[in-house]
DNA sequence: GTTAGCACTCAAACGCATAGAGTGCTAACA
DNA sequence: TGTTAGCACTCTATGCGTTTGAGTGCTAAC
């Protein structure tokens, strides 16, 4: 069958009804529109060849309809090819606009506090759930390595990646050691090993350290396990979450062992990973994802949809932000609020770094 | 009227039969239990005795008995001053002592995660929520400095405090310094600040700092800056939660709305620190605390109890722990397995640290 | 192709009766 | 004087039939 226009207009009249609403739409209710003149039964006559081609469903018989995966699929791909339709993007002076720049005024450097910010206030423009990753630094370089003897038996050794990652490591050596061979330490693990990626850091390399520390080799080693421990994918990738209790807005989700399925992913943060998908290596700057419904590769979200974007953050590194929201979320809005994010981020992190 | 020991006797069982149960008790219930042989007319009797003197009540007429925010708090202290009663406190193989020790024998290094974990376990062996505020530094003094440089007119200040506490602060010095200016800085403000609490830098020491960097005097000032940052109470202060989804069990707290509410000041951590209470300077080391219903501080947890206790990590660091629970929570099984969770902290941190 | 009309369906709301748990009180009993 | 059996009473929860109303599909007329 075919979809012509004023069938395309009816559904997304449904889509838009039932997004408001969360109630089922009836004809009636679309006759009434403005820019659909028609009477309750042509209305019914449409929407049953709609339900035929598995757009929309009744919830039961005497109720109206309501948009199906595959309806929101239609829209969604729709709105994401037809660039002129509605996407205007990250111009005009958008809520998320002003905030993100108060918010990056502060010139915050860690950046697991921008991310947390970020979600924060993506929660509270969309109203709806928002999940960070963190960078991934899979494809970043060692700045520098410093180490600092802490006393005790304990050594400091601080990792710095391109990006200015630092991470922090406490290291047990059991001996205290004197400025002198920290220096010597300090100087061959840096002039060895800067610049490298983890990739890089062979076998050779490790056996060149090691014969240069000499009967410190097995601090040496430490530190290298350190290293590749920053760089460890597990540890760098935490998931910031906000706005968790925004689903209890919206009725069709607020069964209440759903909802505590949820929320508990979102506690674990250990699944909200495969939520998220992968980040595709150099792909399209804005890749944005729509998972409607039971496309969502997270069990407890089935009922849900879950939008996502890539965002850059210079030197290669980039991470995930998401949106959970329900079914019937505004995909637009999301949608376009996540460009914007995207090119404010962009802009931010093209100017300082380069 | 006298509370005699029947009476008492009575008050505990609706106390533990509505634990187990939810339900409000009624006096056949009770009248059924082995060691109170009485017919019901006799229960009903001394349970209009307990009501009125406002340990129990009734939700409606025809219903059994409920405990009272009173009845709980006689029950509550008889349990903390009665050591002999019920409280074999940090004795015998209890399930947390298992975990605690497994996890702890990775030796974990960052105390983040350490208390993160502690929050995770405790959340599953009692079946309820916890939080843990991380530790308090007010008291805590500056071990050392480590200044580097890393490129692109940025500074990176890492500053370790007593009890290996580690801060890390990208400064933006919009200039780059060379490693003899780096040293002579580095030794200036280690040699000035090393073993001073935040307090004891005072104006004539940052006056003394600023001279001794000459020309670099506005990069020291960046650096205290940063050193006030470190010891900086709301930023030491976060507070990690675990099994927030714990409280979808208890049916009486299975309202929307109020969950939405309890775990949005979960999720949001601000109000976290008024439940938990202050840290008593040198307070006995064991100083639980049980909040019962409208005593919570926080408005969002009234229908809830909470239970505290504060931990000691060595070097006079401490921090607080608590458990959120409904207001029939098992009292007694959440003050032991604290009781127990302090007492295998102590010793841990006893250990390593002296 | 569009629309008015109508019979039909079904969920949700409502009213009402019933069951059952539990109480308080009174009177009898040890 | 303390304990208990008996009984009337209260109130919630449950179940059931009815009503209401929104919405549909179909047919026939325009």
């Amino acid at each position: 069958m075919e979809l012509d226009d004023r069938k395309r207009k009816i559904l997304l009249a449904i889509i838009q009804n039932y997004q408001d609403t969360g109630e089922p739409v009836g004809s009636r209710t679309i006759s009434k529109m403005n820019d659909l003149n028609y009477s309750p039964a042509t209305i019914r006559n449409e929407m049953a060849d709609l339900e035929e081609m598995g757009l929309i469903v009744q919830p039961h018989t005497s109720a109206g309809r309501v948009p199906t995966d595959k309806g929101y699929r239609l829209y969604v791909d729709h709105l994401l090819t037809n660039e002129e339709t509605g996407l205007t993007a990250a111009e005009g002076p958008q809520l998320p606009a002003t905030h993100m720049e108060q918010l990056l005024s502060k010139r915050m450097d860690r950046v697991e506090e921008m991310l947390m910010r970020m979600a924060q206030v993506l929660a509270a423009n969309t109203q709806y759930t928002t999940m960070v990753t963190g960078p991934h630094y899979k494809q970043n370089k060692l700045k520098f390595i410093q180490l600092s003897a802490m006393g005790g038996g304990k050594l400091l050794a601080v990792i710095v990646l391109n990006g200015n990652i630092v991470k922090n490591n406490i290291l047990d050596i059991g001996c205290e050691l004197d400025q002198e061979t920290l220096g010597h330490l300090n100087f061959s693990l840096n002039s060895n090993l800067n610049g490298l990626s983890v990739e890089e850091i062979n076998l050779p390399l490790i056996t060149k350290v090691k014969e240069e520390a000499g009967e410190y080799a097995d601090i040496a080693v430490k530190v290298l396990d350190a290293v590749a421990g920053a760089f460890d994918k597990e540890d760098s990738m935490p998931v910031y979450t906000s706005g968790a209790t925004n689903i209890f807005k919206y009725p069709e989700l607020a069964d209440n062992e759903k909802i505590s399925n949820l929320i508990n992913v979102l506690e674990e943060k250990k699944e909200l990973g495969t939520a998220l998908g992968v980040v595709s290596p150099d792909g399209s700057k804005q890749d944005i994802q729509v998972y409607i419904g039971d496309e969502v590769p997270v069990e407890s979200m089935k009922d849900c949809s879950v939008v996502t974007a890539t965002y850059q953050m210079g030197d290669g590194v980039q991470g995930k932000i998401g949106i959970i929201g329900p079914r019937r979320m505004d995909y637009q809005k999301v949608v376009e609020t996540l460009k914007a994010t995207m090119n404010q981020l962009d802009g931010i992190f093209k100017k300082p770094e380069e």
